[in-house]
DNA sequence: TTGAAAGCGCTAACAA
DNA sequence: TTGTTAGCGCTTTCAA
């Protein structure tokens, strides 16, 4: 029993093989009853056509791409599922690629899937290595967008959510409900995402006359966070709200506080940022900064096809994230 | 500028078409004088062979496809690092799909990356709607394991870790240090894993003539397991031991019974399972039984590659998770 | 509205 | 060790 192809469509249809790929390519110019006798011979056959041959032939693999450096981060889950969802309206068909840098040498550093015209282009999450990376994909000519860059100037198209007003946003909800008193803790200083949170929390305390009441930058993470929070206690630096730079670190704060007695927000109010799932699962549930998931993949998208097709004057993309306010920051008691 | 072909380098470098295939696919049986001109040309030209015309006149891909329902499962990505860095010793390469059943209708539930020979075979992660799955695989001949399979005595190859065995190590572990007023949280009752967790849990304590003290089952995540520990507090019973079904419910019953004023571990020794990301980050860090993912993922690769270089007999793979002691779980105090 | 013919770029017999 | 010759299965001019 061998594979079938078009030519045993032609046969059971008796209509010519150009015909067939007519009808496969829904062109208009196919009379209704020999566009009926050839999706009679397909359905009877099960055939589908071969998607090899179809992209040689064309040129193009109806494929997009995407490369991501992890799947712990749930976060991107929203991201993915919206870029999903658009190509698919769009004719395209979704390739998720997971690229750890720390694993390719730069020689195998193409040994993935990628390397050759396996796709007509591609979304790159958050990348690592960025500057290789994009380097590497303009030596192909691959069209490509970046979400979430960390490349400060890049020539390449992005969409990126203001992290400048995420920070100010979190930090103005914080002075709104009162406290005068507020930390930060920050992750690695070398992500630009870092600086612009830290920026807009330097500027909203600046703007109200006031002052960081204590700042930490360290890791991201639960365990950063709740180390940070007990070398404050332990200073006697004890402020009325934090600004943690991500959920993970705000969850270690909130951790922190809770195990030398102080109640969240009763006594400290936290706010955290991206919302990753476990934020509106925990107790309290956490104050947080969303970034708009769903937006991003679409911008992407669109940008991706915009690009491919041909068209000059793209513009990247800066999207405006969410206060999500839940019950882990509250009105400052006195 | 026209793309490069085969045609160029058999321009450069003055040898035949077949010579350069030869090269290409590292056939012996080239002079080395001859490969040499050939490897040169090919790296002037900054040639790559492309991947379309290679599938069709090789009739395979070197792509293998793995498809995921959610990116919010932070276990899954140790599973899917392993294939990853499996596959590509063994010279293929890996394309994940999402797979949301809700989204597609059944019409479209083949406009996916799969509904095409754009794959060698598909290895199946966790999948919701199991059956009709590995129907369609099934007609479509595209070889395929499934990793963590919900359907009993399914026909497909698999690969699972011993669930029964889990949940009786967990309840083994805290027989171990002294409790016997031990309560079990556990998931949704039709996955077959929640029912043989559970199953392992009440086999441990008959072993030692023991009765749960409270069992409950629920949704999995930090708020069902929340939840249902304040129920259980309110209700009176109180367990000096509990066994989560996950590592979302271990969280929220910590945080149930911690927001009520009782100690982990020193009041209560609480042991979760599946070995989140969050898991050994929280505090107390969580005890908790982890499904081996690296074997997970290299089982399930050898299996596929021996489906698809057409080995009968192969036989499916039950795996022993592994209990991981840390901070949630303590000796019983009197 | 149809069909014949010419590729798309590569691999794989089969000879030499 | 090399090269010649057919395809792989489909799309796409170009005529009819």
């Amino acid at each position: 029993m061998k594979k079938i192809s078009i030519l045993d469509v032609v046969a059971k249809s008796g209509v010519s093989l150009v015909t067939v790929s007519r009808v496969l390519n829904n062109a208009t110019s196919v009379r209704e009853i020999n566009r009926q006798k050839v999706l009679q011979a397909i359905k009877e056959l099960d055939y589908r056509p071969n998607s090899a041959a179809r992209s040689l032939a064309r040129g193009t693999t109806g494929l997009i791409g995407l490369t991501l450096i992890t799947l712990k981060d749930t976060i991107f889950d929203g991201i993915v599922q919206a870029v999903n969802e658009c190509l698919e309206e769009n004719g395209y068909f979704l390739a998720l690629s997971i690229f750890s840098p720390t694993k390719g040498d730069s020689d195998k550093q193409n040994n993935f899937l990628f390397q050759e015209d396996r796709v007509d282009g591609i979304i790159v999450l958050s990348p690592l290595d960025e500057e290789r990376y994009v380097l590497e994909l303009k030596r192909k000519k691959i069209p490509f967008v970046i979400i979430d860059n960390h490349i400060e100037n890049t020539s390449a198209l992005t969409v990126n959510v203001d992290n400048y007003l995420g920070g100010y946003e979190a930090t103005k909800h914080l002075l709104s409900l009162g406290h005068t008193r507020i930390g930060h803790v920050s992750g690695p200083e070398h992500f630009l995402s870092v600086r612009e949170r830290r920026r807009g929390f330097e500027k909203a305390l600046a703007e109200a006359g006031l002052s960081p009441i204590i700042v930490s930058n360290t890791d991201f993470g639960i365990r950063c966070g709740f180390q940070i929070a007990k070398e404050w206690i332990h200073s006697g630096t004890i402020p009325t709200a934090v600004f943690a730079g991500d959920d993970g670190l705000a969850l270690g704060v909130m951790e922190a506080f809770q195990s030398e007695g102080y109640r969240i927000p009763q006594d400290i109010s936290v706010i955290g940022y991206d919302d990753q799932v476990f934020a509106s699962e925990i107790h309290p549930r956490l104050t947080t900064i969303r970034q708009p998931m769903e937006q991003m993949g679409q911008q992407a998208v669109r940008l991706l096809l915009k690009l491919i097709q041909g068209s000059k004057r793209n513009a990247s993309v800066l999207l405006q994230p969410n206060l999500i306010v839940r019950e882990s920051t509250s009105k400052l008691l006195d």
